[in-house]
DNA sequence: TGACAAACCGCATATATCTGCGTATTCTCT
DNA sequence: AGAGAATACGCAGATATATGCGGTTTGTCA
């Protein structure tokens, strides 16, 4: 597919706009929920195996859109469940979600009218 | 299957043999290391989704033969990993092994050798 | 515009444990 | 021996993240 700079390809801008509805920036959210989130927006069955979506979140953080720590072990064993990697957009992330969804044309009513401010 | 008291069923058997293959009493094991063992033992492809290994497990703690603990949260996590749950063999764990493996004439020629004791 | 290369996609699998559900088996009691 | 109850079995899926691999797509350069 070969990657032309600063463009984000359609799972990526899903993610992002995932984010932006569990908070907007600074709100911290884990993959496993944005698969969730995405499987009701999208046609669902997508993501069955995660592979794609978590490497689409690595390349979200090394492009600086996300930021992400891995959980505290002892919450997680608390829950008993497997530790989280949780992310949280970083403010270049929102402005390049809102960028781009603008161009797209699938930008939300309700943020678009705020301009480019959450 | 309705039970009979104090008999072990062919994959409790199979539990408790890998536990003593893999070190005997007092050493510690988790779930998906006996099912890795158990699956070169017999015609693998069995245990594929692990759910009958674990309520096994569940019944042989259960039942004395086994103790079981978690495995320290920040052990996991350095090893990035999920959390193993523990166990380990009680003595009647290993005695209840060797009446039965003698009875059902599979007892390994090593152990069979020295008797009951390991 | 066509070829090439880079990078993404989806599937499978690894790591670990556990529960739900329908089917199959087995023990016991009549 | 047959019926019924109890329980085990295997499949599927939930919870989370990550990598390998073959196939496909896409950007760029000639």
């Amino acid at each position: 597919m070969r990657r032309k700079q600063d463009v984000l390809i359609p799972i990526e801008l899903s993610i992002l706009e995932a984010a932006m509805r569990l908070g907007g920036e600074g709100v911290e959210f884990h993959g496993f929920q944005i698969a969730k989130e995405i499987k009701e927006q999208r046609e669902a069955r997508l993501l069955t195996g995660h592979g794609t979506l978590y490497r689409a979140l690595g390349r979200l953080e090394q492009q600086g859109h996300l930021r992400s720590r891995w959980e505290d072990p002892m919450v997680a064993a608390e829950h008993s469940r497997p530790r989280r990697r949780l992310y949280e957009l970083t403010a270049p992330g929102v402005a390049a979600y809102l960028a781009a969804a603008a161009t797209a044309e699938t930008l939300p009513p309700v943020w678009r009218a705020r301009g480019a401010s959450i």
